[in-house]
DNA sequence: CATGAATGAGTCTTCATTCAT
DNA sequence: AATGAATGAAGACTCATTCAT
């Protein structure tokens, strides 16, 4: 019996997929895919067990379908890709990152790494959407300003291939960090500018041709 | 039934235990926590269902057991702690890296990241534990060597709180890589010790005071 | 809501309710009463999930009143069972079966049999009224005719409880074979004008008197 | 809680699945496939809900098993077709009809029609096992006696085709009656042995030469 | 009248856990 | 010590039914 006190539910057809996928990168975020309940999510979307499968087909498909429409289009990576190259590649490198944190690190997308790492084996498909839609395009945005960096004197020769699976490496990391490890930390707050600046200093010197270190100190 | 606080599964007889955590290791790899069955562990370990009940009293204790008794100590972070320094602080980061890729990325251990990612927020005392023995002593072991390289005037001194969060994630993640991201991509392998030395390369040089720069070129 | 005893869909908007009923007979007649789905009845009668129940107040409600409104009117069991005999018994028989297939064997309501069989334990009182308004009468019918024939000397004086049971076996067992096993044997087809004139042949030698049989030889 | 006064269950390894299918064969026989719940069975057999999912996969397993693996083999037909024929084909066929009814009539498998004639559309596949191993080797054995009779001048030729659907029939429609409508007419008992009797009587004497019919009266 | 979004009771099915053997 | 049959709580999913629009 329910409490017929107040409406039972309004019409959401526009907005429910919309609400279901956000509630359900939360509760995925919380628990992964195996240990989230449908409940939970339909809960959090303040709907009842039924009703996100009027949306969706079963569990697998909530978790797909949050991937390919929730996520993947709101970080933009195509189109961050092919921002012109112009002045300084340190800068462009810089510029990138900050961006990449704003889209990404500082959102409720966050969690994508630390749940696409978790269920990668699981949703082989889904891994390989991400992979193709995100890592690679990721890393040719880098692979590109690197390269523009090597041709403009700024950058050593560095090898590439693993350059641009190491320089993303400690910005995923800081993702991660803050979703699964933060708590058991309390004490020590990693401030991500202050990271990323970091990060930054290090890498840029890292790759920087002696002369352009010589003039152009760690900021 | 209770699961007494100190180490619960006594080794009754012989290897038994050790073999149902191996084979735990292998599941949890494959499926993460959720996913993995008990019968799956047992039938992996070569015995049946009713068999890890005598060692241990539920599935998390299976989880927890594997990682405190099983990975952990083999990993050796502590030990490796207490290397003594001398000479260049550079040789002595490419030598831990090195130690810790043959120690943990080159075996079944190195799941351990993923594993830990995908299951910190449900086990926050095994992801405190990890965090206690893992994560901090290899943290501190690099801060070590960072502080004894800035000492000598071989590294320039650079925040270093970030530095040790900043310079393991590109091993963490060549791990991560492997495990679950490495089939999406056939065609690009990932080389583990060019992708180390890379990594090393531009890190040293990230972190090289100008002097030690000029004087020794990247290897 | 309650479900009146009487008729309980009123005629509201033309030709809705029959529309309905007749597209809840075809969904029966396919899967049965518990495998059939009210939406499946509705979009085949043109109309979306909630319209039946704007002309019946459930399920089982939409069972019973295609049952009772739709099918058994329209047999005309009981107009039939009021046709005059005279002249040959033999003829009133074949009369009578060839008229049973033409309103019902070779029509839509074909799926009664198969359908009344399979229902018959979950709808009591619906098994009550088929049998009260389908079987009976249509026994009573072949129990007039064979009456008859025994009267006029032209059949044998034989069991006749038994024989209105077996005598229409054979006509509704070919209706069950069509609705449920003909697709089983798709190379043998059994043709119904061959078969009801076989039963016939088969049943009026088996009941003639002798002396009916020597004087007029199978049709 | 469960109440730990009694024996929880005992091991029946071997007669388990033979209980699970008796059971399913009561239930299915009630309900229908789709009305029947899982628990049903599970309750009648004496175990609880998982128990049948260690030794069937699913419900529709359930089902198919209890069908090919309970009634077909007790039913004993393909044995039963190859009896000797000698002496009158009347008495064979008599024979056959009383062992028929011996083995099927009068036992729990009685439901089978009843049951494959409400589910053949849904399984298909089960309908044709049903078809193949029950319906052809049951009209085969009908057909080789009927040829015999006929080659014996006992019986008139007659259209064996449509007669070995024809012959069955009441015997079908007699299973059929007591496991659907019995309950609807309880001041009418049919007697199985006189309508039996009933209609062998009908049929031997209406595919009997006129030679045979002079000669052998309706016993 | 009709719609169809939402509900939620009802089932199937899984699997961690127990315990008689 | 080990087995594995059985349990039963838990969770995914379905679908008859309701009701705001």
């Amino acid at each position: 019996m329910h409490c017929p006190l107040t409406k039972r539910w309004s019409r959401r057809k526009e907005a429910r997929p919309q609400e279901i996928l956000e509630a359900a990168l939360e509760v995925f975020a919380e628990k992964g895919y195996s240990a989230a309940k449908i409940e939970d999510i339909a809960s959090r979307a303040g709907v009842t067990r039924g009703t996100p499968y009027l949306y969706v087909c079963n569990k697998a498909d909530i978790f797909k379908a949050m991937l390919r429409e929730l996520m993947l289009p709101q970080l933009g990576i195509a189109e961050l890709a092919q921002t012109p190259l112009e002045g300084s590649a340190a800068d462009a490198l810089r510029h990138i990152v900050g961006l990449w944190w704003e889209r990404m690190g500082a959102t409720r997308f966050s969690v994508l790494p630390k749940l696409m790492i978790a269920e990668a084996r699981n949703f082989p498909e889904v891994a390989q959407i991400y992979h193709d839609e995100f890592i690679v395009p990721g890393q040719a945005l880098f692979r590109r300003v690197v390269d523009y960096g090597v041709a403009r004197g700024e950058f050593r020769p560095i090898a590439g291939d693993e350059l641009v699976h190491i320089f993303p490496a400690p910005i995923v990391m800081l993702m991660i960090w803050q979703q699964a490890f933060a708590p058991c930390a309390p004490a020590q707050t990693l401030e991500p500018q202050r990271y990323l600046a970091t990060m930054l200093d290090v890498f840029l010197h890292g790759i920087a041709t002696d002369f352009q270190r010589s003039e152009e100190p760690s900021r």
